[in-house]
DNA sequence: GCCGTTTTCGGCCCGACTGTTTTCAGTCG
């Protein structure tokens, strides 16, 4: 079978940003994280000093992150007061900012490593080191060169390689042409929920819970991790019982307290099939092989079999994230105390003993609570631990009340059967009826769209009819639902919208999108960010639909500044206009992502939960958006659809409630 | 490369597993 690989490369398109034509600023912030990023990996390669790589790390992820604005920062010479960033970093990062050119050394990076090396990366079992030995002694450049030296058995022979890494190394390359390194949130959540019932269903198992990225919600998940509680007694049984279960495709390791696995659809009781997808993100994501190859698919799966005393330390310890966990551990160091899967440990007590050995004297602990209360902090939702300010949030009792499931009462963008989707009017109402929605936004594509049949003029006001017959029956009947009715209509060159003014001044909302993605990308973050301010100055535009254009696995969405863009609505939004941010919840999508979340949160920009849905099964994804609302600190509050009916309708006409 | 009222030098999170060794380095999470 020859499978398409994704789209994201690790050697295509790592080149350091290119400036913009015209500047200061000559680069933005995103542009300046991600030649810090490039600069750590390619140090890695150049077995530089450990400490050096991860200052070039944690400055990119501060940078991604940060609020205050850059080139400001730059000008005012506080680049240094960001902590992570010192004077050499400093030095580079104005250098690039003020004349457009990056520091010499990190170009010379660039230049002196062979592209190939960094596609090397991703095959298990190599890591810098040994790929610069491949590069040094075997004059490797790339992984074709690799899987040559390797069938004429020439890494074997090397210092510090055997057949074994050579076979494995072979193994490895396979891999890497028929598995992504890393899955969707729905995928990765759909093989983590199949293994883990199947595990806590093991006589012995007294626990058994998913951590890691699953646990946290990230939009992709790397590999699975399952903490399992059982008595020492148990422990070699149920080891054996795990390696029995179906859908266990290979069997990378078994060790005392770790079994490293690989699974595959059999693991699922039913066959293996995909909800519809709209045609959109099919393309994008590698059409019609696309379901063939998630079919065929497989996820590495690390289980954690423990004691049960012990089990809340390891549920930390492997729910992360490391980011998270090496700020809880610094935390732990300040007051004497050790902390590591095995145990909150008195540094005293513990003294040269090891792993569980010196975990005899940890701390008690009977739920992650209690280790969170031992170094007084509340407890976090795995959502929020990415060292992002929740440490100090919980030590504050400034945490947020995360959103709920149960909360959300409607959602603003979906579509009928009048563009692309695959229901009518009435049968998504009646589902989001029966989902106990009070509410439904209908936002079908507008006519420039059509590859998604996008609806003409007529045939949309049309709807806004049936809409309103619709509501007049339920307030009728007495039945607390109602429709709003909407459009998504394309940006269009100069930030114009589609549909005449006169047209869209008919609809109760209008959900602004950007689908005509080659115009945007390869254009510069300045000139897109600038024209979708236009768009959102509209003055009937209400919602920024899919803000990136990103599809997870599939594309890259354009370059865009997406603060900027939020400061800019945060203006409209003081001003009494309703200006509301989308996450689009779709798992293909997930666009906005938490960083920005946090950021409208902050801005009081509304945000609006979409599942964008083509269909009825399409209204659940909203469970997705709540995930990723959530690892964006976002409460009741801060997002629309937690509105009741008649609230909601209140902001749609801009009054101003309470 | 960054950081600092216990430090401007000497730290920088820590342990399991694997394959290579004969006490350990590299990789991974």
């Amino acid at each position: 079978m020859t499978l398409q690989l994704a789209p994201l490369m690790a050697g295509g398109g790592f080149a350091l940003p290119r400036p913009r034509p015209r500047g200061p600023p000559y680069f933005g912030r995103n542009q300046v994280a991600a030649a810090l990023h490039q600069v750590g990996v390619l140090l890695e390669l150049a077995d530089a000093n450990t400490f050096r790589i991860r200052s070039y790390q944690n400055a990119s992820r501060t940078l991604g992150t940060l609020t205050d604005d850059l080139w400001e920062l730059v000008e005012t010479g506080r680049l240094t007061d960001v902590k992570g960033i010192g004077k050499g970093l400093a030095a580079g990062i104005e250098q690039a900012m003020r004349d457009g050119e990056w520091p010499e050394d990190w170009v010379e990076l660039h230049d002196s490593t062979p592209p190939g090396l960094l596609d090397m990366l991703d095959i298990p079992g190599l890591g810098p080191k040994r790929i610069r030995i491949l590069h040094e002694k075997l004059g490797v450049t790339s992984v074709a060169d690799l899987r040559n030296v390797c069938e004429e058995g020439l890494v074997a022979s090397l210092k510090g390689f055997g057949a074994k890494s050579q076979s494995r190394i072979l193994d490895g390359i396979d891999l890497l042409a028929r598995f992504r390194s890393r899955r969707r949130l729905d995928i990765g959540l759909m093989y983590g929920e199949a293994f883990q019932k199947r595990v806590a269903a093991i006589p012995g198992v007294l626990r058994a819970t998913l951590a890691g990225s699953a646990r946290r919600r990230r939009e992709t998940i790397g590999d699975l991790d399952l903490v399992v509680a059982v008595h020492d007694d148990d422990h070699d049984a149920v080891t054996q019982a795990i390696l029995e279960l179906p859908g266990i495709a290979d069997v990378k390791g078994a060790g005392a307290s770790k079994v490293s696995l690989i699974l595959d659809t059999e693991i699922f009781d039913e066959a293996f099939a995909l909800p519809h997808l709209d045609a959109t993100v099919l393309d994008a994501i590698g059409g019609a092989e696309y379901e063939a190859m998630e079919a065929g698919g497989t996820i590495d799966a690390q289980v954690r079999l423990v004691p049960p005393e012990v089990e809340p330390f390891t549920l930390a310890y492997f729910t992360g994230s490391k980011e998270h966990n090496i700020a809880m551990r610094q935390r732990a160091i300040d007051r004497g105390l050790r902390l590591n899967e095995f145990g909150l440990i008195p540094e005293a007590l513990a003294g040269d003993l090891k792993g569980m050995e010196a975990a005899v004297h940890s701390l008690g602990a009977t739920s992650e609570e209690d280790i969170y209360r031992h170094l007084d902090l509340a407890w976090v939702p795995p959502e929020l631990r990415e060292d992002m300010g929740e440490v100090t949030a919980a030590e504050t009792a400034a945490l947020p009340t995360l959103l709920e499931p149960s909360m959300v009462r409607g959602s603003l963008h979906n579509h009928t059967t009048l563009s692309d989707g695959e229901a009518s009017l009435e049968v998504m109402a009646d589902a989001a009826q029966r989902m106990g929605w009070s509410w439904l936004g209908l936002a079908d594509h507008s006519p420039t769209l059509v590859v998604a049949n996008g609806a003409s003029a007529d045939d949309l006001l049309a709807q806004g009819a049936t809409v309103r017959r619709c509501n007049a029956e339920w307030a009728e009947q007495g039945v607390d639902f109602r429709l709003f009715h909407g459009v998504e209509s394309d940006i269009l060159a100069n930030g114009r919208l589609d549909h005449p003014d006169n047209v869209l001044a008919e609809l109760d909302y209008v959900v602004a999108s950007v689908h005509a993605l080659g115009r945007w990308r390869g254009r510069d973050e300045q000139t897109n960010t600038e024209e979708l301010l236009k768009a959102i100055d509209h003055p009937a535009t209400t919602v920024l639909g899919h803000p990136t254009g990103r599809i997870l696995q599939g594309r890259d969405g354009y370059e865009v500044d997406l603060m900027a863009v939020l400061d800019h609505m945060a203006e409209h939004n003081a001003d009494g206009r309703l200006k509301a941010m989308e996450l689009n919840a779709s798992p293909y999508r997930l666009d906005l992502d938490w960083r920005h979340c946090k950021r409208a949160k902050e801005l009081g920009v509304p945000v609006i939960i979409n599942p964008d849905a083509h269909s009825v099964r399409g209204l659940t994804d909203i469970a997705y958006g709540v995930m990723a609302a959530r690892r964006g600190w976002l409460e009741s509050d801060d997002v629309l659809n937690t509105l009741s009916s008649e609230e909601m309708s209140a902001r749609l006409r801009g009054d101003n409630e309470g």
